[in-house]
DNA sequence: TTGTAGTTGTTAAATTTTTCACAAATTTAA
DNA sequence: TTAAATTTGTGAAAAATTTAACAACTACAA
């Protein structure tokens, strides 16, 4: 089958929230045009990146909602629940675990990892920190799917190294590092300076900025 | 002048962060084959990107790596300061305003607006917490570069007018909803939820994902 | 039932982005 | 001083992505 590029996936992340958000305000269908305008994409690139997957529509009369929405989330994998665990309850972890959006697309926080004493054995949002020196046997344990890492640059690797060793297949890593895992683990790294930085690009440079 | 792609910019950040890192280290010169290889690149792209802004390099030699870095830094605008101000310190924005890898690439959050009485006029790490009722006079006094918005969905568009409204022409956006600007503000949204919707993709669907 | 308007799914075209390949420039060694 | 070894910068080729166009199908009105 043909690969899937990553604008694509990115894509039905923002379609399967713009179809959630109708079927909240009783909406039943939604043609690609109507899609697209709100995302601010154009209707042939809703459909193509759909006709990646399948054939989801009615002609004439457009998608239903609901159907439309399941159908990428199962795409998405974000139809099941997933276990996740946190490293690091810093400023970065704290935010995360109150992060309501991750519940509801199905990422549950079940595990929080924590090197300091002061935190470690007391209850952060209901969750109990655990002492990082478990971390590879709890996490065994505890079929966690994904990890995220939210640790200083300077131990990042580390921590990613036993989460590999523990057989864990995702990471999102929140430091802002360079790390490296072994073929066949995904990673993502998070860096919110960058963000502001494309910002700043587009301040300075408003005129060869491209949409 | 030809525009410039979003991936080169991105780009551009992560070469910056490999420069800075290696200036740390003392290293003094670096080919693009080098830079590539740290950041799972290729060398030609690397100099192609480059070369939309000019040439930095010698032949035969490489790039000087503190030039280079500060070159880029120019380019993206980030060898200034830049005023930022926040709205919103719930979880997502607390963890902004102790974040540092903002100061460190010259983004300093200067002001912080919240609704919360409990908040206002209390200090969040040594930054008054104003009224947001102030948003617009106190932006516009306060000659604020970029405003971080990090306020519930429901009320990101309002904020997010008040802030048009006071002048500011770049925002970056938290808030899981989508905000309309008028033409010549520049928003950019983070959905951390989304990173998750990547891997998880990328567990169910190993063969198809295109690394 | 027929005709019209609307919308999908998909092939082809256009555009954009990445990679290739090499001349030009520079360094280093002899 | 010359030759060999590097490495940049860039035009051209290749690959990937987006957009356009349209046949096929559906809904709905007359």
């Amino acid at each position: 089958m043909k690969r899937i590029s990553l604008s694509t996936i990115y894509r039905l992340s923002i379609y399967h929230r713009s179809l959630q958000r109708r079927e909240e305000r009783g909406i039943q269908t939604i043609s690609s045009k109507e899609l697209a305008r709100e995302e601010k994409l154009t209707p042939a690139q809703v459909r193509k990146d759909l006709s990646f997957f399948g054939s989801f529509g009615t002609r004439g009369l457009g998608y239903s909602v609901k159907q439309l929405k399941d159908n990428i989330a199962g795409i998405l994998g974000i139809n099941r629940q997933w276990n996740v665990a946190l490293v690091g309850v810093g400023n970065v972890g704290s935010s995360l675990v109150s992060y309501k959006e991750f519940p509801k697309q199905g990422f549950n926080i079940k595990l929080i990892f924590d090197n300091d004493q002061r935190k470690i054995n007391k209850y952060h949002k209901e969750i109990l920190v655990s002492d990082a020196r478990e971390l590879k046997t709890k996490l065994k344990e505890s079929s966690i799917d994904i990890v995220i890492i939210a640790v200083p640059a300077s131990v990042a690797q580390e921590v990613v190294n036993q989460v590999v060793e523990a057989g864990v297949k995702a990471i999102l890593n929140f430091a802002p590092t360079n790390v490296v895992v072994p073929e066949g683990v995904i990673i993502r790294s998070v860096n919110m300076a960058i963000e502001l930085e494309h910002l700043s690009f587009a301040l300075v440079n408003k005129s060869l900025f491209k949409a």
